[in-house]
DNA sequence: CTTAAACGTTGACGCTACGTAAAGGTCAAG
DNA sequence: CTTGACCTTTACGTAGCGTCAACGTTTAAG
């Protein structure tokens, strides 16, 4: 497939002065040029900006990104996995946002009294974290499948409503969890309250429910870093908790 | 408690240069200076630079956040409310790129095979913000949740632009179908051009193409009848053609 | 009390990643 | 043959700072 500059702007979402500056910087050049001068872009040429865009995503200079991809042992898969950490790292900063607005409503209300370094957490933060590169790949391998097809399965079908209720709920699941992990005890009655909310949020992107499943998958947040990183984002501890509420829930522990 | 510029910066985690420009702009004055000129910044100072600071995050312009900060009628809490549901937007968008991520790496590994459009899912979106803005609730209203297809296209995370060529696109098969459907020839050159468009058309908003799935949707477009009153609008019979030509595109008959 | 380090000030120029004309060639359709 | 959509280069403009430079102030150590 080839495209001119407009159809390759439509299609990746810059602008045509975009794609032009980054032909003039050495950046992207097309593949070729027509008889009349005009630039026609190739497979190649597409994958690369799509490369861009992510590296831009996360911020890095067009500068160091021309070097990254200028590497002679630049490794398409490897970058891949790397921007996937990072936006995982980017999710758990918006994440640490969100806290922090929520505390700050209610500290406005007056329901809490907050210091004043409170007030920038997730603000602050720039992608300076990169520890967490160890047991990752491996159970990504593992479990990577699954998630691409829970996922492909809850653009599927979904309609928008669906969608904005099931984020809703996940909200619930994340105060809940504050509340019930606050009590120590995964048998009681906010942490039980807790799991039944989960089943719920399940149905969401599950087509059918088991406590088999539930337990599986409550195993598996503890053993995935990236579930892991996403509730234990603002409780330490919390996705075990979660884990042990729903194993008791469930009936499998 | 009071700061000085660098206390400030430290604290918030920008840096003096930028609390410099801030006072120098308007956007952000201390409550006062020092005997020998320093700049002093007390608590409402800091609440300020807490909401300069989120509207920044969410890519609004100093200009506009000034505009906005000025407001007489400015309701602090009912901000942060907003600020919340824009950061759920935008984790929405971070996730939709993680998948594509994934889903890239799984088509470099030859797994699945991947369209050129759906290599930018997510990345795009920053234009769907500035967009939604102006003519989102337009859409909204407009092509609402009136057809699947509208629906269905808000999930993938479409630019209004990639709706418009979706719907310049169904005005086409329409075209075609009315050209293909005089011949009477569902095996012939109009009709075979009509399925391969009506593909085309389908990975606006399929994540993947198969030829089974493709004579599966036709087959329902003559069992639906919401599908064969949209088909037969304007040719009766349409619906049927349609699929014949489609079974005989994807080699399903 | 002195003195160096740390911290503050105001210019002023530079940079990145484009936006935005201006002035003009090319191509497809009616 | 014209019209309008699309392409080209050239060139100046911008936001939001980073980064000197040149200089005054505060503080802690010797």
């Amino acid at each position: 497939m080839e495209y001119t500059i407009n159809k390759l702007a439509q299609l990746s979402g810059v602008t045509t002065r975009t794609l032009r500056y980054y032909d003039q910087i050495g950046l992207l050049k097309p593949a070729r040029l027509s008889s009349s001068g005009y630039r026609i872009y190739g497979q190649q040429e597409v994958d690369l900006l799509q490369h861009i865009l992510f590296y831009r995503e996360l911020d890095i200079s067009l500068d160091e990104i021309n070097a990254i991809l200028q590497e002679p042992d630049f490794d398409e898969i490897a970058a891949l996995k790397s921007h996937y950490q990072k936006l995982i790292q980017k999710r758990a900063r918006l994440e640490k946002m969100m806290a922090t607005v929520e505390k700050t409503i209610a500290s406005k209300k007056g329901e809490i009294r907050m210091q004043d370094n409170e007030k920038f957490k997730g603000l602050k933060e720039k992608l300076i974290e990169e520890n967490e590169q160890k047991y990752g790949d491996e159970i990504r391998v593992k479990y990577g499948d699954q998630t691409v097809d829970a996922s492909n399965a809850k653009l599927m079908g979904m309609t928008k409503s669906d969608f904005d209720a099931m984020n809703q709920l996940g909200e619930e699941i994340f105060l809940l969890l504050e509340k019930a992990h606050a009590t120590g005890d995964p048998s009681g009655k906010e942490a039980q309250e807790l799991a039944a909310k989960h089943k719920e949020w399940l149905t969401y992107s599950w087509p059918t429910y088991s406590k088999e499943a539930h337990a599986g998958l409550a195993e598996m947040y503890v053993a995935d870093e990236r579930f892991t990183a996403y509730y234990d984002q603002r409780i330490t501890g919390g996705t075990q908790f979660l884990r042990d509420a729903i194993l008791i829930y469930t009936g499998m522990k």
